[in-house]
DNA sequence: TACTTAATTGCAACTTAGTCGCATAAACTA
DNA sequence: TAGTTTATGCGACTAAGTTGCAATTAAGTA
């Protein structure tokens, strides 16, 4: 995974806290808030929501509410839809959403929201 | 629609402030936000969420959040998924949704994100 | 490598949706 | 209609996210 053939021709500077983003965005591999990273990172939160932000302008990244009024934010890599447990906020990745369509409107992201198998069993 | 029969057996009492909110949330037919009505009502914004979140837990409102940082309301008479636009945050209801399952999750509301035909016309 | 400039950062102050405590008021019950 | 419970309004508060600004840093150029 290359930081900068992610971030060249994007008209952004390779700065430390965007490595550092792009790092845990990557190693994470799931949605992600700045609640949860921000114990993990140096940077100040203006910076991180600014960066996130270019970051989804130049669809690095793409971001979206759960239930808890917090915005989640993920590495774009394979598109894929969410499933987010109205119980116990666990958002899940679901692959295979190839029959979601739905005619005359471009469809980019689904969420679903439920009850998740764990939280169903008790 | 019958409010009090709405209200009955929930211990929820039937006031004014009851009786506007279901009103409106039964006019309108589609989801709303607080900010969205703030001006039509005459109650107190803590009195509007305390009683949409009384509510949600008797299941006559369902509720989600929106791309604009804002939670939406809508009385749950026929269960449906929603729509909403990345670029005019217009809020559609989606009906037949049947195609939409998950195995081994209990999937209570689908919302898609994306470009609705008008914003994708120009 | 030093110089220049535009982009980026940290900080603090701000914004805003939603929550909470408390005293008063309105529903329901006997 | 008196008494109990529940709901309301108000103001203060919380927390996610934004913004202005001065200081810093990346990256191109000589």
């Amino acid at each position: 995974m290359k930081l900068d053939t992610i971030l060249e021709n994007k008209s952004l500077k390779l700065t430390s806290a965007r490595k550092e983003l792009l790092e845990i965005l990557s190693v994470e591999a799931r949605p992600i808030s700045f609640d949860d990273i921000k114990d993990k990172i140096t940077m100040d939160k203006a910076t991180f929501y600014r960066n996130i932000s270019k970051f989804e302008n130049e669809s690095i990244v793409k971001g979206f509410e759960s239930n808890d009024k917090k915005r989640y934010y993920e590495i774009q890599n394979s598109p894929h839809a969410h499933f987010i447990c109205n119980r116990c906020n666990y958002i899940e990745c679901l692959k295979d959403t190839s029959f979601l369509k739905l005619e005359g409107h471009k469809v980019i992201d689904t969420i679903f929201k439920g009850i998740c198998k764990e939280c169903n069993q008790q």
